[in-house]
DNA sequence: CAGTGGTCTAGACCACGCG
DNA sequence: GCGTGGTCTAGACCACTGT
């Protein structure tokens, strides 16, 4: 824990806070950081991969370090405040194995994909995909406003659904979300796998969502039953196979 | 993305996935490694460490490097699976200003304090902090068996909880976590912040689970209410304040 | 004690962004 | 072209583990 990045990391933290290096304000370079604290380079680079992680800091590759904006969480799914700005477009898909496993669909079937790219003052938010069985898409198109989550998508294309079923977890972003969402890959992000269904059970469509660990929130609210903890597990439906690896 | 360190974790993967290094062995030690892909030492710890954060070795210091076990991921809140052992403990502290805050009692007032760690065949896969207010953990102690998340013990202390507030994010685990869980501090974990309340709306507990991110999946079941996207957030309750930074 | 990982150095060379 | 970050090297020394 007295590990030299650390103490420059440390130090580098009570500097934005206390303001010194302001919001959105670019960093000395990291050869000047790295004399200034008498480190080497890649020393001084892990400092700053800490402060990355944390969400202090932002890199951009050939302009520097800069301190990143202070962004308010965003709770989902109420998807508190304003200013934000949904940007959505779609396209054509087949669906593979998995997705045509989640939305109950041959494989190879056509699919809808909506991507919806929420930003609050230019700076990344959310990143959401949602499928839609082609039949279900004829009448959806790329609404000018929607909610960050694609809900009115689904919705607009198909008002039969009632509920979802969200799993999460937490990993890393892939290459593309972590480009989507201008972070390192490094940043661990709330990942979403939401399937909605209809009353009879059909599933309507298949979302995925991807938030930033330190921008987003999810708020869940349960009623609580007391079962037996000693039960097996039979209670809510999850005949997802159980997986054993991350990929 | 032709990174060396991104070849030799490509490499090791491979050879992880093909069971040529089994599952619990020990790997060659990274001197050996180094040598092998005629990569540096720092070259080949940053591979390990991509390995690592991605669940597939575990390292331990003065020991080397192995093979994790894969686990099934265990999914939330049905607590899917057999075989866990959850090892509680118990103790008292005075409320500081936030938590105090959550459970609604005043500073320094006195509250039990439950851990829950959830092993499965020793490898650690969660941990709660249970908080209850003194005055309602009078009769409550650890049981011998109790849900890993603790609800038996909320239950128990105070059978008036009817709902809990989940307030799920993806972050680093503290070292006291990563130290519990028995991981590295760059492995994402799903951390919840959780408020029981009674009918009424009184908080009966708060409490704090902490699930790694590549060996547990929490599922919630919502219904889709269609509300309109421009409303402002005052639909469902989170007066926590808003933060602004990852702490 | 020997073997292992943990951390660090003082450079080097390449790729990107911008004027 | 120049300054920036991205990656890598070939060592060094320290701390931990087990015998």
């Amino acid at each position: 824990m007295t590990a030299r990045h650390q103490h420059v990391a440390e130090d580098l933290r009570r500097l934005i806070a206390a303001g010194t290096y302001a919001e959105g304000a670019r960093l000395p370079s990291e050869a000047r950081l790295a004399a200034h604290y008498r480190v080497s380079t890649p020393t001084l680079r892990e400092a700053l991969e800490l402060l990355r992680a944390e969400g202090l800091v932002e890199k951009f590759h050939g302009r520097g370090n800069f301190v990143r904006r202070p962004t308010q969480r965003i709770t989902y799914p109420s998807g508190a405040g304003d200013g934000l700005h949904v940007a959505v477009s779609s396209g054509e898909l087949t669906a593979t194995g998995e997705l045509a496993a989640r939305l109950g669909v041959q494989p190879e079937s056509p699919v809808t994909e909506f991507v919806c790219l929420t930003r609050r003052a230019d700076s990344p938010q959310s990143l959401a995909h949602v499928y839609l069985p082609h039949a279900a898409a004829q009448d959806a198109k790329p609404p000018a406003d929607c909610s960050p989550w694609g809900d009115d998508i689904v919705l607009a294309a198909d008002p039969a659904a009632t509920a979802s079923t969200d799993r999460i977890t937490a990993r890393f972003p892939t290459t593309d979300e972590a480009q989507s969402l201008r972070v390192g890959g490094r940043t661990p992000v709330l990942a979403i796998e939401r399937t909605f269904t209809a009353d009879d059970g059909r599933v309507v469509a298949s979302a995925r969502l991807v938030l930033l660990g330190d921008r987003a929130d999810v708020a869940v609210i349960t009623p609580i039953t007391p079962i037996a903890h000693t039960d097996r597990p039979e209670q809510q439906g999850n005949t997802l196979g159980e997986e054993t690896r991350t990929g």
